[in-house]
This record gives structure tokens, sequence and C-alpha cells, in this order.
DNA sequence: GTGTTTGCAAACCGTTTGCATGTCC
DNA sequence: GGACATGCAAACGGTTTGCAAACAC
């Protein structure tokens, strides 16, 4: 049985309104403010309940360290070369890769995960005006 | 300036036989019976030489181990949520998201990375065999 | 009161690194 | 002989875990 907890409910406030895909170590230093006593294992154990029950999921970006995000809708990701950050890519996921890899494999696909690589808005914006002075 | 090592050789000939996108300890495992005091260090350097030099490519499967690979041309990935392992799925990589996404984000796409999720061959016929009992 | 959650610290485990020795060319 | 690669072992860093105290209900 689920019991309330102010933690939790911290975590997954700055997780809602966080669109930068934050680590355990970034919601930690962030949840710290509020809760200067909190521990690393506390924020670990509530990310892990929140995946477990739908309510947030991980983001692997390649880095190896776990990310989160409380968008938990099918949606594509870019991540950027050349600051490391990623973005949300708000388009309709397209099905049609889905079924011809089911119908090649002949299986069950349930789900697929998407990652663009590429420049992120900021760091496009930055290069551009490198590029123009 | 790159130097020939015996041991580096059989790390990549490895990679290039195994299609199981093995993990660092399951090449330090298997070169082990070849070089029986090779150790995890160099395994781990081979293997990021590799990836540098464009013979190998890093695998994300996200249980925040590092899968690698020899076959670096874009290709996809399913991933078995019954037993963990990782196929190679050989479909022309669809550009149109790509496109898709570049159009959208109004950036610069490199390249893409997909992860099907679903049930590998192995474990689909464990489960049809299961079944028809 | 019972069972869940927390904070703390230690353990865990995959990966990286420093250094002396060995190998390639 | 000089540069690169290896083996070893220690360090590193993110994540998990055991436990007693605190909290939810």
């Amino acid at each position: 049985m689920l019991k309330y907890s102010r933690q939790r409910e911290c975590i997954k406030q700055y997780l809602s309104n966080s669109k930068e895909h934050p680590t355990a170590d970034m919601v930690y230093t962030h949840v710290r403010k509020e809760f200067p006593n909190i521990s690393l294992g506390t924020v670990y154990r509530n990310l892990t309940l929140l995946v477990d029950i739908g309510e947030a999921m991980k983001v692997d970006v390649g880095d190896n360290l776990d990310h989160f995000d409380a968008y938990v809708e099918p949606h594509y990701h870019i991540i950027c070369d050349t600051c490391g950050c990623v973005e949300d890519v708000f388009l309709p996921v397209e099905d049609k890769m889905v079924k011809d890899a089911a119908s090649y494999y002949n299986g069950e696909i349930l789900s697929q995960t998407v990652y663009f690589h590429g420049t992120c808005s900021n760091c496009l914006e930055k290069l551009n005006k490198e590029n123009n002075v």
C-alpha cells in the first residue's frame, strides 16, 4: 500500500515541471532546496517507484546515467551532440516503422524508442551567431 | 600511431562474429580463453579504441551496461523484454522520420537510434510451445 | 499499532586510471 | 630505442541496500 510522502511529492512536481530530463543527481540537488536532509537513496527509491507505477519513465541518452521524464506518452527525443542536453520532439509517433519491423521480424513489437542525434536549438543559435560575426 | 596487438585482434574477431551485442564482461570472458592473463582494463581500452576508430559501436539497451557491436551500419535493434537479449533488425532505415524531425525541429538531425521493445524469436518460440501444450 | 518511508552509511558493480613491465616496429 | 599496449590493482562514480528512527493512516 502506497503512502503519501512530501519528499516523493516534491520529486514528482520537479519532474513534471522540468523539461530537461534530469538525472537522479539533478533531482537530488533540486529537491534538497526544500528538503535539505533528503538523501540520495530516497531520491533513487522514489524515482524507481514513480517509474514502476507509470508516473515517470527512464530516458537512456547514452551517457550511462539514468535520466527521468514525467512525460510518459510515446515521443521522440533529440540528443544534442554539442551540449549533451535532451529535448522532446513533439512529433506524432510514426507507426509504419513499428509495423514494418513487426512483419519483418515476425514477432511482437511492443514499443519503440527513438533518439535523434543532432544539435539542440540553443546550440544552433550560438553556432549561427558565431558564423555571422 | 596505432600498433598491432594480438589482444585487440582477438576482441575484434569476437565482436565481428558475435550477434549478441556482448557487454565488456562478456568480451572479457570470451577473450580470456585465448589470453588467460588479459585484464578487464585492456578489454575496456580496446573497446573504446575500436569505437573511436569506427570499427565498433556502443549499443545502449537500457540496462546501464555498455554493449558493443561490430556491425556499424545504421540499423535497428529489438530488445527482448523477456530475456533481455538484443537482436539486429535488418530493415532499411526509414529516413522519412528523420526528415520530419528535422523540419519540425528546424535543426540539424545527424542520425537516429531506434530500439524496438518486444519479444525475440527464441522467447516467442518458447511461448508458442507452452501455449500449444 | 502496523506497515511504509526516510536518512545515513556502507556496499555494490561497471568503468576508468596510474604505473611499471612487455610488445611492436 | 622509442612509442604504444598490457596487466595489475586501486580509484572512481552512479546506484543499491541494510538498518534503525520517523512518519502516514
